[in-house]
DNA sequence: CCCGGAGCCGAGAGCGCTCTCTTTTGATCA
DNA sequence: TGATCAAAAGAGAGCGCTCTCGGCTCCGGG
C-alpha cells in the first residue's frame, strides 16, 4: 500500500530506471513507444515521483519561503496589505510551478527558526517582508548565499535586492495637494526614524514644503493610531493656527482624525488631513480619508521576478514604484 | 564553498557519522565528552542537516499545507479571517516546529498542482479551507491517505475531520435576538443552497422562527454585495411590512442595506439588520452592523490539534465551536 | 576466572531519485 | 556485406541522511 518508485514503473513498463525518468522528466530522447508504455505504467501506478529524493539530487526544492518579519501585533495590522501580497505572489509563482512556505518570525526566536530552515536547504529564494529597518535578519539571510529579495528598502548595512513604493514622491504628492488647495500651514505626523518607510515619507514632506519656502512643522508617531492621536494634540498645542496635516500612515491619520474631533476642528473644513497607505478603513472613516496608495499588487510581482531572475542577468537590484494619490473627502 | 555534511563534521570530530547523527538528534546514548566534541564540530562548520536527505529516510517534511480551495475572486472577500486563520495556525505549528506550506487553488488547473504537490509526499498533513459544498478536493485530499482536517463542514459524501462554527445556533441567535426585541416579520436572505453554510443558517433561521410560530419569509443570494441588495428588493416587494431581516453573510448585509436606504426604510427603526461573520467592514456601516462572530481563532487552533492528533488517538472527528451575537446598532 | 549483559560506538545498507558513462541498436554508406 | 556513427536505452554511482545490527568494552555475579 505504499507509494510507487521509480523502479516500480520501471519494471512494469520493463525499461530500465534511467528511461523512466526521462519520460517523467520530459527529455526528448525517448523513442514515442517506448515514451507511450512508461506514460501508461505511470498512471496505472498513479507514480507521483518522490519530491525528497528528487531535491537530494538536484539541490532545488521548487519552494519560496514568503517571510514575514515583524512583531506579531502587527504583522496584521493591514490585512489587506497582507492578503494582496500572499495572492500576488502566489499567482506569480504558480506558471513557474513553485510553491509558497510563509513564515512569520514575530520573535527573536521565530528567527534563529527561519534562519536555521533557509539554511538546511528547504528554499531556492526568500521573499522578506520586513518594515523594521533595525531587523537583523536581512543581513542574516543574506550571508547565507540564498536568493533573497526584500518588500521595502532594507537598512542600509545590507546589499539586497528589492523593491519599494516611492515613499519619497508619494509624500510629496501628499503635501503638493495640500499646498494645491491653499492650505498654508502644513504640519506632519512622522513615523518611527528607524524604520526606512518612516525616513522617507518624512523626507518627501520637508522636500515638498522646502520647495514652496513652507516652515516644516513636525511631530513623530510610531505608525499606531494612539500615536497618531497623541502627536495631533501635541500639534495642535504647539501651532494652534495649523490648517492641514500628512500622517505618515493612515492608522496614525485616523488616531488624528479622531483628535482633531475632539479638539472641536473639523475636517476638511478647518484642517486637511492626508495619510498614506490606503489602508481598508481609510474609505471608512468620517470623512473618508484622502491618503497615498501603494502600488502592492506591482510591488508583489516585481518582487517575484526580480527573484526569479538569476543574480547575474539582472539589470537592476532594486525597483522603485510609483505611489498613487487617491483623493477622498478628509482633504 | 558547499555545506557541510555529517561526513565532514564526523571527520573533523573523530567519531563516525551515525554518533553525529545521535547528536545531532538528540539521542542520550553518546557519552557526553564525545557529545560535547561533536557539538564544536557542529558549530564550527556551521553545519545544518539537509532536510531533502533526512525526509527521505524519515518520511517525515515537517510541513503542512495551508490549501485555500476557492474562485480567486472570493478567497480574500474576507482578509481578516484569512490572515486570522494563518497567524493563528502559524503560531500554533511554532511550538511542534512545522511551517506552513500555502496553496492557493482557484482553478482547476491549481486543483490538480495541489493534488500533485500533497501526493508527492511534500507535506505530513493538510489544513482544507474550502467554503464550496461541492467542491471535489477534500475527497481527493482524502483518497491519498494524508491526514486532512476541513474548515467547515465537508460535503456529506466525504467523511473528513472538520472543525466549524454554529451556523445554525449562530443564525437561530440571531432571529432570537430580532424576536426579543419586538420584531413581528423576521425574513431572511439566504447563501447559495450548495454552501454547507449557507444551508445551515438556513436552517438555523427556520427553527427559530418555527419555535416562535412565525412565518418564514424567505430569499436566496450568492454572499455578494449585489446579491444581497437585489434579494432585499425582492422581499420588500413580496412583504412591503416586514420589519426585520437576517442576512446568512454580511456582505449581503451590507447590499440589504443599501437597498433599504434607497426604499427609505430606517436601519434599525422600521427595519432591524442582522448579518453573519463580523467581517472587518461590518463595523464601519451606518449604522454599525449587528451581526455573528466567528471564533476564528478558536477554530484554528482546533484545526491543528486535530491535524496533530494520530487518527487512532482522537476522541472526535469534529469540533462545532459556539458563535457569538456581536450586537451593534443595526438591530 | 569466565560468562552474561548492559552501554556505546561504528559499519553499512538503503531511502528514491538524477545523471554520467557505457553499451546496444539501427540506419547509412562505401 | 561490413564498417561507421548517431541515437536510444541501460548500468551504476552517489546525493546526505537514518537506523539496524553487530562488535567492543566494562561491569557484576556465579
Amino acid at each position: 500500500m505504499k507509494r510507487p518508485t521509480l523502479e516500480a514503473v520501471a519494471a512494469r513498463a520493463g525499461v530500465s530506471r534511467a528511461t523512466v525518468s526521462r519520460v517523467v522528466n520530459g527529455q526528448s530522447t525517448v523513442t514515442p513507444e517506448i515514451r507511450d508504455t512508461v506514460l501508461r505504467a505511470v498512471s496505472e501506478l498513479g507514480y507521483v515521483p518522490n519530491s525528497a529524493a528528487r531535491s537530494l539530487v538536484t539541490q532545488r526544492t521548487d519552494s519560496i519561503a514568503l517571510v514575514i518579519s515583524e512583531p506579531a501585533t502587527r504583522v496584521f495590522s493591514d490585512d489587506r496589505l497582507f492578503s494582496m501580497v500572499v495572492r500576488t505572489v502566489s499567482s506569480e509563482l504558480e506558471s513557474s510551478d513553485k510553491q509558497i512556505v510563509l513564515m512569520l518570525a514575530s520573535s527573536p526566536r521565530g528567527h534563529e527558526r527561519v534562519e536555521r530552515y533557509i539554511s538546511s536547504g528547504h528554499v531556492d529564494g526568500v521573499l522578506l517582508l520586513s518594515m523594521h529597518g533595525a531587523d537583523p535578519l536581512p543581513a542574516a539571510l543574506n550571508r547565507m548565499g540564498v536568493p533573497v529579495v526584500s518588500y521595502g528598502r532594507p537598512a542600509v548595512a545590507v546589499a539586497l535586492p528589492y523593491v519599494d513604493n516611492d515613499n519619497v514622491g508619494g509624500a510629496g504628492a501628499a503635501v503638493r495637494h495640500l499646498l494645491a488647495t491653499g492650505r498654508r500651514r502644513i504640519a506632519t505626523i512622522a513615523g518611527p526614524q528607524d524604520m526606512i518607510g518612516g525616513q522617507d515619507r518624512l523626507t518627501g514632506y520637508r522636500d515638498a514644503l522646502r520647495d514652496s519656502d513652507r516652515r516644516s512643522i513636525v511631530a513623530v508617531g510610531d505608525f499606531t493610531r494612539a500615536s497618531g492621536a497623541d502627536a495631533m494634540r501635541q500639534l495642535l498645542e504647539d501651532d494652534p493656527a495649523l490648517d492641514a496635516v500628512f500622517a505618515a500612515n493612515d492608522e496614525m491619520a485616523i488616531g488624528a482624525l479622531r483628535a482633531l474631533r475632539r479638539a472641536g476642528r473639523r475636517v476638511p473644513d478647518d484642517v486637511a488631513l492626508v495619510g498614506f497607505d490606503d489602508i481598508e478603513a481609510a474609505a471608512y472613516t468620517d470623512p473618508p480619508l484622502t491618503t497615498v496608495r501603494q502600488p502592492i499588487v506591482e510591488q508583489a510581482t516585481a518582487m517575484v521576478r526580480l527573484l526569479l531572475t538569476p543574480a547575474k542577468d539582472r539589470v537592476t537590484d532594486h525597483i522603485i514604484l510609483p505611489s498613487e494619490l487617491v483623493i477622498r473627502e478628509s482633504a
